[in-house]
DNA sequence: AATGAATGAGCCTTCATTCAT
DNA sequence: TATGAATGAAGGCTCATTCAT
């Protein structure tokens, strides 16, 4: 129906498909059944689209992961929530997470450029979210104390790391999801930490 | 001297700079000092170069990482140096690294291309080796009762993250590398395991 | 005006001085005082030029050809009218015939390719027509008896060789078109053949 | 074993294959398992290999055609054999054939080429041959009276264009030597010419 | 005679973008 | 809002040919 949509939904596509650089204007039109001069009205420019997509995407990842912060009052419960979420997420938001952290291409990470500057104003939201909940775990003693934005930065590029490895594997771990928790739990636990000194 | 090691040097040099896309074989052959056509004459294609890299560094850091993953009896003890050697690499390897962590080009990884063998091929090489330090680990004691193959992958996949992130952002977080070492020995340590029953 | 045919017309040109291989798009799109672009819009690829030549000069042949044999009633006045007219169809076309008939390019020709399918099509349409043609003389007696197909088979190399070898050694011939016909007329008239049996 | 001829061969294959322009020089060097550099030691330029085919085949040709010529005293006898020996020589040269007679190469034809000179000057041989054996039929009342040189202008060209017409469709048409044998002798008899006057 | 590394000009084609309608 | 003809720069790649060894 709306044009506008039918674009986004078209390039969605064919971006996840086959990338962003082997995407041309006018294969998005024909997919969408429109004019290719009509992606240049809405968008400006190609570049235009994928910033769009990506907006669109991160916007609705940061309210969410926002939202699951907050329902936990705990740290250590929080965080584990926002584990999951993220699992989540990604498989109901396959294409976009597949547009977004497979190839994106370099030319829009060129530094100051808006892409970039989006980027990174959403990524370090992300882990200061993560960084809150830590520093309410310490704060509560669910979570043991340790340096709370490296640990943040931590389990960000460990979310990432994992979904990406997966995108492009194409590899099936089932239940990785609930590893992945373990995992952080046994890291940041603040029980354990109070009757034990490691190292 | 050579002219093919100085195709592959300014090949990484631009990949590093531009990124693959926005780097032309004529630049290439400019920067090398050396006629375009040998470009074509030793690495048949564009792609031929990056895969060139690929290989290279990949053999390199698979054969460290599986040297470091035998200096250590200690399970534990292993992973943690692996970790450590990890960044490490990044560190020598900044450029290489580069390239083919932050925009390899999608079409190189489309299903049963000979790229993507072989990255599937040494990232599960690379899982297994980390695999086999935890099985030791879990039998030495020194790391607790866990699925080992999710959990191999779950570092991996940190690693890889954390490396990523490091690039894209360009942020300079300094000894994240040891912060990284704590994180998972926490969550993997033995020893704490057999005193708490964490959950 | 139109700009395809203006590209058409400079193809045309230049194909017929230089042959199809020594000619560059770009020189096409100079000639026809246009982008070198809009060439690729409009045919595709650069055989895509040559294939709409030939479609639309086989169209044209076949058009004339098919009204020139129903002009005659009498079988072999239609033969000879068929003959003639291939000579004065090449001199009023030489361009295209020029480019057609002296260096198709052989891709084209590859087996089960379109443009292939296009000219057997073609082919076996002419030879279908002088094939009715002496049927019909066959029956009305102005043609002797023969095996029609076959020779209709060989009239057409027959005008075809001619017309390759004026082409390739830019002969002139006067009136050999006249000879010509002359030539097939004595092969094929019925009257000779009832009052005298050769061989 | 010998070099040069495994060149000519490998190059014969490959220009009956795929054609003149579509084949590279490193693909015949490939195929004669040679360096690529011997060819040009040997034939100068890529052309020097077609002209050394060319020439070869057309001398054969020529050798055998006058030959057939003197075998046969009459006049009309001695055209109907060439015209089966060119049949014949096609079947047991089909590649060589392949190669001269579908795709040659415009290039080669231009104006005071020294292929062209060779082309032009062997074409005039074979019509001067043909044009003696009327000339002798005329005289001997064998092939009745009619202009020598168009007429062997003529067969020169029902031949080729015969012969091209089959390579370029494959077809497959058994016994049309004895029919074009047949068409020209009855175009030419000069029994029947003595007792009737056609037209 | 024989090799194959090295050259470099040139070509077809792609593609984002503009603009008149 | 919508079209699609038209642009023109840029790029990867091929290939005949040369030359030092």
């Amino acid at each position: 129906m709306d044009r506008k949509q039918a674009i986004l939904k078209a390039a969605s596509n064919l971006f996840a498909e086959r990338g962003f650089a082997s995407t041309s204007t006018s294969a998005i039109a024909k997919k969408a059944g429109v004019a290719e001069g009509l992606i240049f009205h809405y968008f400006k420019t190609k570049q235009g689209i994928i910033i769009n997509i990506l907006k669109e995407m991160l916007e609705q990842y940061i309210a969410e992961f926002e939202q699951t912060a907050q329902q936990e009052l705990i740290g250590l419960q929080a965080i584990k929530k926002l584990i999951s979420f993220h699992f989540q997420f990604g498989e109901n938001n396959h294409e976009a997470l597949l547009i977004v952290i497979r190839d994106f291409p370099h030319d829009l990470m060129a530094p100051g450029s808006p892409t970039r500057v989006i980027l990174e104003d959403r990524s370090s939201h992300i882990i200061n979210i993560l960084k809150e909940c830590i520093e309410r775990g310490i704060n509560d003693r669910s979570i043991r104390d340790l340096p709370a934005a490296k640990t943040a930065f931590i389990i960000h590029g460990l979310l990432h790391g994992i979904s990406r490895l997966k995108m492009l594997g194409n590899m099936v771990l089932p239940d990785l999801s609930k590893e992945v928790v373990k995992f952080c739990h046994r890291s940041l636990d603040g029980f354990l930490a109070t009757n034990n000194k490691p190292e």
